[in-house]
RNA sequence: CGGGGUGUAGUUCAGUGGCUAGAACGCUCGCUUUGGGAGCGAGAGGUCGCCGGUUCAAGUCCGGCCGCCCCGACCA
């Protein structure tokens, strides 16, 4: 491709509203643009990058016996009714009537219909494992969509399913996604953390998220230092610390205290304690509003939502609002962990383990002028369940062995999910076993966003000047630039660069004799192909075309007569260091 | 959906109620230049987000609507 014909040129300066680093760098450079708030456009350059990572990721997939499918985009909303996932997605599901009237959903994920697709097959114990995945549009309706690609409204996803005769049978395929899902972040030059994540209301007992560390990230993930412990904060489970376990439990009593001390901070400075010998009430509430939940928690903690709403078994919580409080007569500042008798039928005690297992507390009755100490769980009061319900801290202890765990910013790039019933049994996932009964099948599903892909790939390889793509996923593998007017110079580039695409090897070559040598090696930073080839007066006067590597500061002189050998020898190194030598 | 911000040339942004709305970059033409965002000259380019109001006069003030961004609660 000549830079001069190509569809989509750089720009000097991003939008100062483009935060994330990726956004900038894919908009700056001609991959992207905007059509409206979480909806956008692939340019040339960018389409291609798009199309390598289908290509890397469709491969992986066939190499685990997966079978490439499609489904349409709308959605009968009988499909999402049934297994009631309509009012679980809410506003975020998008709606469209046909001419007769009929409701459909767009596309926002695909198991009602893949189901009941495998299902309308008939199978039989023989048929298992059906193992499909696509590459479809995704639509929701997000209600903020973020940072360029990295979230958006409409995006292409790998969405793959699978379906199985035992619980045995789908772990195996569970664990091929997951080699395939971490080959693919090889492949492509992510780093990753294969982490356990809640479920949530969809049916098994554990997920796996597969989350990049970056800081433009949304997600926080917590990594022991020591094992391999590495989980979603929504279910990292750490070690309380033991305060006071030793101690002797105090007579308890009211002390008086100052109004204007409300926060932990005020406390810890009243009475000059750390933060874990205070009790924190946070107020929740269910999404229809009708219970109220306490969470309780030492002063050092913040309550976890997912956590929570586990604990108490609904798929979602809301933070409780001042209207809330009021209602029980309370206010900011002055919930109670216990003692609403009033209210009973509709409040649900929730007290961390930590609580428990700390002696002579300060709090958890707080009045106007007054707060009481020495308060301990199980003598001074009860709540309705204990559990695991704080948020981790960096440098917490670890659950597992007891290391320390460090708090780290993420993207989450994929996703892998056993669902084991849940839309099988909502969607007549039946098969025929061996002993001739019906029975409903296994199921996993396993995801992968397209464009998140391009923007963390982005976030993770580029420095001040550009992007430096790694070599599986670049637009073009070589970047020709020739420099100046000269006629030499550019013949010689013309036929370098028939000579290289010939050879299939893909190039872009920056043809343009109009703009000077500094434009030129700016843009190619920007554009960050991985393999630059310089030819100029001064390249041919030393005897040969200048190779210099996006990632590398230095360049090398080769000689033209053996550039595709050479050039073939650099591609396979650069793909060969991105996938570790087992 | 709550909080904060923003909307003016292709892009990034200036613009105190007052003349024909500006700059830089980009673009077009000519000449010079060509190893890290070149120089000179000429030129094209605007529904100041939309609707309404106040005023002799509105890009500027007021009201409403819309778009977009950021921070929080949810997700690949």
């Amino acid at each position: 491709m000549k830079y001069s014909k190509l569809f989509g040129k750089t720009v000097r300066e991003a939008k100062k509203e483009m935060t994330a680093k990726s956004h900038q760098l894919l908009y700056t450079g001609g991959f992207i643009r905007e059509l409206s708030a979480g909806r956008y456009e692939f340019l040339p350059l960018g389409f291609r990058v798009w199309k390598k990572l289908v290509n890397v990721i469709d491969e992986e997939m066939e190499a685990i016996s997966s079978q490439r499918f499609s489904i349409p985009i709308l959605q009968p909303m009988e499909f999402w009714a049934k297994s009631n996932r309509d009012k679980a997605w809410g506003k975020s599901l998008m709606k469209i009537k046909d001419r007769t009237g009929a409701e459909f959903a767009l596309s926002a994920t695909g198991e009602g219909v893949v189901t009941e697709m495998v299902a309308g097959t008939n199978p039989t114990y023989k048929d298992l494992p059906v193992i499909v995945h696509q590459f479809i549009i995704k639509l929701r309706d997000e209600k903020r969509a973020r940072g360029g690609l990295l979230r958006t409204r409409e995006f292409v996803m790998k969405d793959a399913y699978s379906f199985h005769d035992t619980e045995e049978d789908f772990m195996n395929t569970y664990d091929d996604f997951y080699k395939a899902y971490s080959r693919i972040c090889e492949r492509i030059g992510l780093n990753y953390y294969a982490c356990i994540a809640d479920s949530g209301p969809l049916g098994g007992d554990y997920c796996h998220e597969f989350q990049i560390p970056c800081d433009a990230g949304e997600d926080h993930i917590v990594k022991c230092e020591k094992c391999d412990y590495a989980v979603n904060v929504e279910k990292a489970e750490f070690v309380r610390k033991e305060v006071n376990k030793k101690e002797e439990m105090k007579e308890y009593k009211m002390a008086d205290l100052p109004e204007k001390v409300q926060k932990i901070k005020d406390l810890m400075k009243h009475y000059d304690m750390p933060a874990e010998m205070f009790i924190k009430n946070v107020l929740y509430k269910t999404l229809d509003g009708k219970k109220l939940i306490i969470a309780t928690v030492t002063g050092d903690l913040d309550v976890n939502s997912v956590k929570l709403a586990k604990a108490v078994g609904e798929d979602e919580l809301e933070i409780g609002e001042d209207v809330d409080l009021k209602s029980i007569g309370s206010k900011t500042g002055y919930l109670h962990s216990w003692g609403y008798d009033e209210h009973k039928d509709r409040i649900i005690y929730v007290v961390d383990e930590g609580i428990t297992k700390t002696r002579n507390l300060y709090g958890g009755y707080k009045t106007a002028t007054q707060d009481p100490l020495n308060v301990n769980y199980g003598r001074d009061f009860e709540a309705d369940i204990v559990a695991d319900i704080a948020e981790p801290y960096d440098g917490a202890i670890c659950g597992k062995c007891r290391g320390v765990l460090k708090l780290i910013r993420s993207i989450e790039w994929g996703h892998i999910f056993k669902y084991d019933h849940f839309y099988t049994k909502h969607h007549d996932g039946f098969f025929t076993d061996r002993d001739g009964q019906k029975k409903l099948m296994y199921m996993g599903a396993y995801g992968i966003g397209i464009g998140r892909s391009l923007a963390t790939v982005v976030e993770t390889h580029h420095d001040d000047k550009g992007i430096s793509w790694p070599i599986s996923v670049a637009p073009y593998k070589v970047h020709l630039v020739s420099l100046g007017e000269d006629k030499a110079v550019n013949k010689k580039a013309l036929s370098l660069y028939e000579e290289i695409e010939k050879a299939g090897i893909e190039i872009l070559w920056d043809d343009r004799i109009d703009v000077s040598a500094g434009v030129k090696f700016n843009d190619a930073d920007l554009i960050g192909i991985p393999i630059r080839l310089i030819v100029s007066e001064k390249s041919l006067g030393k005897g040969g075309i200048e190779m210099k590597l996006r990632k590398n500061k230095e360049s090398e002189i080769i000689k033209a007569d053996n550039l595709l050998e050479v050039l073939r020898e650099k591609i396979t190194q650069l793909e060969d260091e991105l996938i570790p030598k087992k």
